[in-house]
DNA sequence: AAAATATTTAAACAAGTGTTTAAAATAGTT
DNA sequence: AACTATTTTAAACACTTGTTTAAATATTTT
């Protein structure tokens, strides 16, 4: 039988808890002391400092981020239908995850913040093969004209936003909590279809 | 000849820079006092405390982010055509102002932030009588059956996000600053024909 | 001009920050 | 058992935080 959750564990659990909750300049290490139940002398030891907590926290949230695309377009499947189910799976994956995109966004963002150039996340959807599978669709004509840059930020945008803006909505909109479920569930739909329809022009969506 | 700005001025406009750039946790009053010259002291004097300099920062911003919308949607306009607008005006704004979007998120998200409920920028949208035009043109099937919700949803995803994520998409596509300009007028004519076309599927996009 | 008010300043306050220290407790090894 | 290495702790470190004080300066009013 395992023994009980190592310290380390408990702190880098907890640490992610508030770093994704409040972001690095939000939360104290004995904020993330506390929330383990740990000494704050402990982050220090295991970790050496709060950045280098925070970039390990940051690092495994980026490679989190990123699994879907990775794993869905490594997939079998017609280009439509990787669209469809890669917007699926992000409404799932962020639906138990919302505070991820913030998270990145706002991070990325940071002066003196992270460093997340050349971290190979280009190259991990690169080497699906989907960018190359795009630029022969578009020359075969199956697909829109746009640039590589321009697809991906259609994508994250409606898949992204919807999550980070949750608040601002309910405070603009006067949305309750209530509704959101169902309000999400019609959107993945409607970005589906809009993506599809836009990206793919010939190919009619299949409603049912 | 107008006397040189007050140092009340000097400090909310300082105040306003450091905010947008960092957010309320990311920046100390000693740090608005420098930018604006001034004394720490004098932050407190003229607002009283970080907090409630904050609120009127967060209040101004939040004010200026929905007077496109409202401008617009006031004008004499049939429905797509406010939408083309829309989005050509909030890009225009956006362009000029980065930070907006990524800051009201943020401090709309943070617990113990702004309470942004019930402040009146529902009603200065409703007011424009833009919902009831958006119901009505669903009635008469000139419009696609899409709630309010889904709808401001999928504009703002498409407005907003591409500014935010600016350095995310920098540092996982490894776009170079000298290419946003370009993208981002790309991305405007993608998702004004994507929206278009998908709120109001009976009418063709007029590209020139 | 003097008196009253408003503005600005440097300094201090207590509380919180990330980090380190050195001693205590625990676990592992011989 | 005694010795060693690891883990945990409370306390301290130097520095930053938001805010306040009380004296100095500038401005306005009488």
């Amino acid at each position: 039988m395992k023994k009980d959750k190592s310290t380390e564990e408990k702190i880098k659990e907890a640490a992610r808890e508030v770093f994704l909750a409040k972001g690095f300049s939000g939360c104290s290490t004995r904020e993330i002391a506390k929330v383990s139940g740990m000494n704050v002398a402990l982050v220090n030891y295991y970790f050496r400092s709060k950045s280098q907590l925070f970039q390990l926290i940051f690092k495994s949230a980026m490679e989190d981020f990123t699994n879907t695309m990775e794993e869905v377009f490594g997939q079998d499947l017609s280009l439509p239908d990787k669209m469809r189910i890669l917007i699926d799976k992000e409404y799932d994956f962020l639906s138990k995850h919302p505070e991820l995109p913030a998270f990145i966004i706002n991070e990325t963002n940071r002066e003196s913040g992270v460093s997340t150039e050349h971290a190979g996340f280009f190259e991990k959807i690169a080497n699906t093969g989907i960018f190359q599978a795009c630029l022969e669709a578009q020359e075969r004509g199956e697909m829109r004209q746009i640039s590589i840059f321009n697809m991906t930020l259609l994508i994250l945008s409606n898949c992204h936003y919807p999550f980070m803006g949750k608040n601002f909505m309910k405070s603009m909109l006067g949305t309750k909590d209530s509704e959101f479920v169902n309000y999400f569930e019609l959107h993945k739909k409607h970005v589906t279809e809009l993506l599809v329809n836009y990206l793919f022009p010939t190919i009619k969506s299949d409603k049912k």
